[in-house]
DNA sequence: ATTTATTTGCGTATATGATACACAAATATA
DNA sequence: TATATTTGTGTATCATATACGCAAATAAAT
């Protein structure tokens, strides 16, 4: 066979925590872009899928344990990379808070979380990835209700809700809203409740992953 | 550099013609798979952008020119070629009715249109493309205009009618159809009309290019 | 202990958009 | 001239989305 290719992963993966939505980025250890901020990934081996070497790029690269993966686009212009020519597949993963803090001792590349409207400079195509994988966030959760892939498993409603705000860059009447998100059955309301500064305590709400994977199957829609 | 993979880039085009919609096909001359169907497509070039390599494998194998050409999905399993790893980038492809007919001159390969509901038995995983191909274009003529690329330049509103119940496989009501077409404003009654056999003889409309990509660029979502 | 600020939590009324549905107009064919 | 066939429109009803106000439960301040 002929006209073989570098081939790499990029995965852009998003967290949300306290109203912001982050990014995990490396900093870069080697040339070209040494010292630069960079989405994670690296060369797709030989004998391995490439959800597999996304994965394993983001575990050695960061230590994060991705909860939802999807592919998102394939990038492959010819000036993208100045060693080369190489094309990238690029990942669009959500984490989860519990697995959101990185961990200090991973500090062999630098990986860390930058809020996605306080983005640092990145290298080769980076910044294009991001924006397409930021509009894919935005587009995606109006349809789908994977903003719970970025909640916990317990959850105050207005964690979810300013999730959207912050997604959707807008107001969200929360009466309508919960109307919604109700219709939808997805939340089963947990005997519990948290207490955070002044107000009224929140009732807990956790994501029904089987009623979800069934209005999946039904190709519902979900328009916020 | 390392780690070089085989890539190749396969196009799935789909063509509409008097109620039906096919996809174009080649007949494999060579092993793997010879002289069984697949869809059109080989190798990147070193030196080649991944659309431009889509464009010249169609117009060397089946000499279509294409009118709507987006990315649909990157494959990557192991085993999708006995060969070895390849990795193939799909395209997502459209033509209008008057590059549909192939040109019996390029017998080289063998091309031919197949109705998507009358498919052959298909080399490699394309069969698994094709799935997800026509998927894509029944998502996605819900929610974009995109119907109108695979018609002519002018056409009775009763093609338009067709090829949505052709491809969504239902009913449509046809008034409530068109109130909602009228609403986007994307048709241009033009000031001629066809007659086909008995009935009442059809206005003809144009496709609004311009109302289109105002459309696109204001993120309207459009639900049939 | 009382007041104030803050957050959660619900219901109803209105507007907007989707669906259901029937009949007249214009032609080819018999 | 009658019949079959296709195009072409309007209105009434239903479902969904939006707009909107106030009570309940707490922390913090006085």
């Amino acid at each position: 066979m002929k006209n073989k290719i570098n081939l790499t992963v990029d995965a852009v993966v998003f967290g949300y925590e306290s109203g912001n939505i982050s990014v995990l980025l490396v900093k870069r250890k080697y040339e070209p872009f040494k010292d630069e901020w960079a989405i994670p990934g690296g060369f797709v081996l030989e004998n391995e899928n490439l959800e597999d070497a996304v994965q394993r790029e983001l575990s050695e690269e960061t230590g994060v344990k991705i909860n939802y993966l999807e592919q998102l686009y394939t990038f492959g212009d010819l000036d993208r990379d100045p060693r080369g020519r190489v094309v990238s597949i690029a990942y669009f993963g959500l984490v989860k808070p519990n697995t959101f803090k990185l961990q200090a001792s991973t500090d062999a590349e630098m990986a860390e979380w930058f809020d996605i409207k306080k983005l640092p400079k990145l290298a080769f195509d980076h910044k294009k990835i991001l924006k397409i994988a930021i509009e894919r966030l935005k587009g995606k959760i109006t349809y789908e209700p994977i903003g719970f892939e970025l909640l916990g498993k317990k959850f105050p409603f207005s964690d979810l809700e300013k999730l959207y705000t912050t997604l959707l860059n807008r107001e969200i009447d929360r009466r309508n809203f919960k109307k919604k998100i109700n219709s939808l059955k997805v939340l089963d309301e947990l005997d519990e409740k948290v207490s955070v500064g002044p107000g009224r305590p929140a009732s807990l709400f956790s994501f029904n992953k089987k009623r979800y994977f069934q209005l999946k199957k039904e190709g519902i829609i979900f328009e916020i």
